[in-house]
DNA sequence: CTATAAGATGACCACCTGGTCATTTTGTGG
DNA sequence: CCACAAAATGACCAGGTGGTCATCTTATAG
């Protein structure tokens, strides 16, 4: 990969400085009109000293994605993990607020998230674009088949389209959360958690109603 | 509104040569990546020329923006009429294969729409963020709104999380016919003609188990 | 054909960019 | 305290930007 073992070998305290001030800045202005120079000034490094850490912008860029992208990983590992046991319909419950969550713990890394799919200028989008694609591929996908496996699910639904819409939905409602007037009149947007929180249940419940078999093994 | 009377007195030859040029530059690039000079020098007119036009850069992109919302504005209205006396989910069934038709037509109109739903430094973003959730309001909800009352939707259903299911879906049908990689292994991505009819067909049967009343007033 | 107004033009300006590299500062082992 | 290496620095460069405006070209009217 690209050398960054001179900015590995830097204090723990710079680094996070770096990488923070980093992610704000291509959260804010995207690839090509983010400063190098701005980054130098707000983390009072050299910009030539950020040149000898990353080599380029794209460099430093390639950083900040690859460690977004562990972020991510990560989280979605544990949400999966940490589900398992649960009905079909708790576990997108699970997943929609998982997902608020991460947004507020790193909203900058989810502004990134939303830029780089439809801003072309970035390096490494198409890398960025299959990526979405394996998560949603490992993630939602093994997801849906078990919920039909177990019954959780009407029998009669095409695996591909359930993963398809609950793909649309869920994006949906997390980006509802971050930008105004995408919501549908429902007060998505920065809404405080116990809004969401019944947000998210009411959304379920409605997609229970849609795609949950009559009588699942559970209750409710 | 701004001053664009030099512009319009201008041979139409001329107006069109520049609006779909400043089109395309606004699509591939984004609003500040968008680059006057290249406009000038594609069009072979002085970049002096389009200012006097156009006063500033914004006010070319105030034009263009306003050139677009019209054009959408008008594709919405003639949809809704002309499928006004069709079943709910025919109804849905058109406006899919309309967008996809508009985006055949206009691509460039729907790339600079995506770029503008997440990237904020385009000017009238906020206006544009309102006139979306206008159009959803005006467009969709009274659809559905219809679907009920005739009994083509089931009536235990909350209007609001509908509009708000199908705009996500229906969004996302277009994004994926745009997007690599967003579709769900299902190959929308700029999938031609044919291929969209029978995905669109399948999406519409789907949201039909979901959505629709057990023994709707018509057939099927 | 001329006088005048309207329009087109591109050199020019100040500013910002990513990237370089000679120079200075800092850290370290003896 | 020194010597030497490693790291930090910011002036500098070429190239691009949006925007201006004196100058030139064109069209029109008398």
């Amino acid at each position: 990969m690209t050398a960054t073992e001179r900015f590995q070998r830097l204090k723990p305290e710079k680094k996070e400085k770096i990488v923070a001030t980093a992610i704000d800045e291509f959260a804010r202005y995207g690839f090509r009109q983010a400063s190098v120079n701005r980054m130098a000034r707000l983390t009072g490094i050299a910009k030539g000293s950020l040149f000898q850490y990353f080599g380029t912008k794209e460099g430093l860029f390639r950083f900040i994605f690859d460690h977004a992208v562990e972020l991510i990983r990560r989280n979605l590992r544990r949400v999966k993990a940490e589900t398992a046991d649960q009905d079909f319909f708790e576990r997108i419950r699970s997943s929609l607020l998982a997902g608020v969550s991460f947004i507020r713990k790193h909203p900058h890394i989810y502004q990134i998230y939303l830029k780089m799919l439809f801003q072309e200028d970035f390096p490494f989008r198409d890398e960025f674009l299959q990526k979405i694609r394996l998560f949603s591929a490992e993630y939602l996908t093994p997801l849906v088949e078990k919920g039909m496996a177990d019954g959780d699910l009407r029998p009669d639904l095409d695996v591909h389209l359930v993963v398809f819409t609950l793909d649309a939905v869920m994006d949906r409602f997390l980006q509802a959360h971050c930008v105004p007037f995408l919501d549908g009149n429902a007060g998505l947007f920065q809404a405080p958690p116990e809004r969401v929180e019944k947000q998210v249940g009411d959304l379920v419940d409605f997609l229970r109603r849609g795609l949950g078999a009559e009588q699942p093994s559970g209750r409710r």
